[in-house]
DNA sequence: ATGGTCGTCTAACGA
């Protein structure tokens, strides 16, 4: 089984490029974000002719998640974190295969110590307390998706520019820690530790052609799935396109 | 150098 995980940074413009990854990377699972769709303007039917069935939430301009399934169904759908009311559509799970698949496109905190900052680090705390549920529910578990978080200073092509910044500052690093600590594996980490990979360029300064990158896309495995997985990368090709996602795909292979 | 580029809409805002 094949899953991926893509900030597609609007569905709209990308479409073309997710269809052509689709027929090349063949993925049985993938997780976008950043739709920036709304539910009535999914392009369901051009994904169901490429192969996929698929279950979303979006809004107008901003955020928007959505979970595509080759062949197999989407079961027991949910798009709210419990007790949790966001009017930001950030999250989506559902079960494939027997596997519980959660999509979360976390806040990007804009600046550390900012009302947005907050607004994240409250997100992280409802979502950690809802997986912390989910786990003991479902053993064989993926989180994956958009964190806006670099867990370390190697996930980072300039650790002392961004030190405390957001994406790289400590609560957020420690919100990402605890949140592993249910459990749960990081999946590129484990399989490219010794390589230094990133997911996200900044659209400016031409950040993608000097790898002036981070890694804040990442693939979560509980315990139970993680003793299959055979590999995790990154896939620059997507990135390399004209008008491009500043965000690539994560791809993880379970036996 | 405190900018820069996208996507949303067509003025700023968010990332």
């Amino acid at each position: 089984m094949k899953v991926a995980t893509w900030n597609v940074n609007s569905l709209r413009v990308r479409l073309p490029h997710l269809i052509e990854w689709l027929h090349s990377e063949q993925p049985d699972i993938l997780a976008l974000q950043e739709t920036k769709v709304e539910d009535y303007a999914f392009p369901e039917q051009p994904l169901i002719d490429a192969g996929y069935s698929s279950v979303y939430r979006g809004q107008k301009t901003y955020n928007g998640v959505a979970l595509l399934s080759k062949s197999s169904l989407l079961n027991d759908v949910v798009s709210e974190i419990d007790g949790y009311s966001d009017p930001q559509k950030r999250f989506i799970a559902a079960t494939i295969s027997g596997c519980r698949i959660v999509n979360v496109y976390v806040p990007n905190g804009s600046e550390v110590g900012s009302e947005k900052f907050e607004y994240k680090l409250n997100w992280l705390d409802h979502l950690y307390s809802w997986l912390e549920h989910q786990i003991e529910l479902y053993p064989k578990m993926l989180v994956l998706g958009d964190f806006n978080i670099a867990p370390q200073d190697f996930d980072v092509y300039d650790p002392d520019a961004w030190r405390d910044k957001v994406l790289c500052s400590l609560p957020e690093r420690n919100a990402f820690e605890k949140i592993l600590a249910l459990g749960l594996s990081d999946c590129l980490r484990e399989f490219q530790s010794s390589n230094q990979v990133f997911t996200w360029w900044d659209y400016r300064m031409n950040a993608f052609k000097r790898n002036r990158g981070l890694r804040i896309d990442h693939i979560l495995s509980s315990r139970d799935m993680f003793n299959g997985c055979k590999d995790c990368r990154v896939d620059l090709s997507p990135r390399s396109l004209e008008r491009p996602s500043d965000h690539a795909p994560v791809v993880a292979v379970f036996g």
